[in-house]
DNA sequence: GCAGAACGCTACGGTAGAGTATCGATCCGC
DNA sequence: GCGGATCGATACTCTACCGTAGCGTTCTGC
């Protein structure tokens, strides 16, 4: 892949958004202001709008500008693969600006139709993957052909939002691999005690 | 309990806390105004000055004023204790009107360090009610002495408070026991196969 | 180096909301 | 039913913000 010089048009364009999403992760979205935007980044407000539309369509494509789609995969071993798809996610979601902006994100989603669309998608992308992990296992018989796959993927995903969204904590390694381990101990074959 | 008829000034007081939780709930902190609160509930906006000195106290009062404490059940068995300590959780946080205003309160008390006391202040009621019933549990050797009861919480919180912000969905009575006889299934004693 | 495009600056108009002030009307205890 | 307390209505100041407009300046492709 050639990377060209950028021009200055999009130079421009990548350092509001730039500095949109660090103010929206700073303050939330509603107290995110074109004005504050414009002398914060240097770029005059008229050669914002110049650009955007409007503040809304600008914070939509900032926030979408800063979603990453973590990868799935594949090693044959469940407790592996759930490690991996949840520490990505992790780091996808919850760590350096997306993670700041995740609350202000999911509140503003709740009455802005377009950032609705892009969260609800976002969180069913991330069901999607731990879906995928838990089926596979279930077809080379690593889980019971009956068990509650949606039931395993809130059992997983839940501990780490909480994590995240009400303790305010860090999600590390550890506490994935607690995670994915209690949850996976009731499918383990029971230990010789 | 003597149950005087409230005097002209506490019933407009009641009045305006009312109207504030439910626009709240409704539109948010931060979209809360109180030119609406006036308009929709009728007092006049001089007088809702005259009983709160600013929107920040009215809605800190307001919010607070429609927080329950569920109550703590000791009925022996760690299930149903769990079961009941959740579901009493589930109806003072995630139901009626505070559970409407949870996003928009998580993300207010990011920057309203009194909003921040109070959610912080709820979240920590919450974990200690959950965290008392494990211990007793461990106390009458139901859990095994060395169990981590703060994961535990953390296992048994999450996929509540997932189901009900992420996914919005409603975290009914079948959520709340599976996931307690989950997180439970591995502490049950090894069955026979 | 020379158009033309992109940008910076400043100044607007318009709206919304916080909080204050005044005054007349209304309620409520006594 | 009288007087003090409370309330309603209105108008006002300030501030913040969205979005627009005009014009001079700077950059960039050719």
């Amino acid at each position: 892949m050639i990377e060209h010089t950028p021009s200055r048009s999009t130079r421009v364009r990548q350092l509001v958004l730039d500095t949109t999403a660090q103010l929206v992760a700073e303050v939330g979205v509603e107290r995110t202001s074109i004005d504050e935007i414009s002398s914060r980044s240097g770029v005059a407000k008229s050669t914002i709008y110049r650009h955007f539309p409007s503040k809304q369509v600008l914070v939509v494509e900032a926030v979408h500008a800063c979603t990453h789609i973590p990868v799935v995969t594949d090693t044959g071993s469940l407790r592996d693969d759930l490690i991996s798809c949840f520490s990505g996610m992790t780091k996808a979601s919850f760590e350096g600006r997306l993670g700041d902006m995740m609350l202000s994100l999911m509140d503003a989603a709740q009455r802005d139709p377009e950032l609705g669309r892009l969260v609800r998608g976002q969180a069913e992308q991330r069901r999607r993957f731990a879906t995928t992990v838990l089926e596979r296992a279930v077809e080379r018989g690593d889980l019971p052909a009956d068990v509650d796959i949606d039931l395993l993927v809130t059992l997983l995903s839940g501990p780490l939002v909480y994590t995240k969204l009400v303790r305010r904590q860090r999600v590390t390694e550890e506490l994935v691999a607690a995670v994915v381990d209690s949850v996976l101990a009731r499918y383990r074959a029971p230990v010789q005690r």
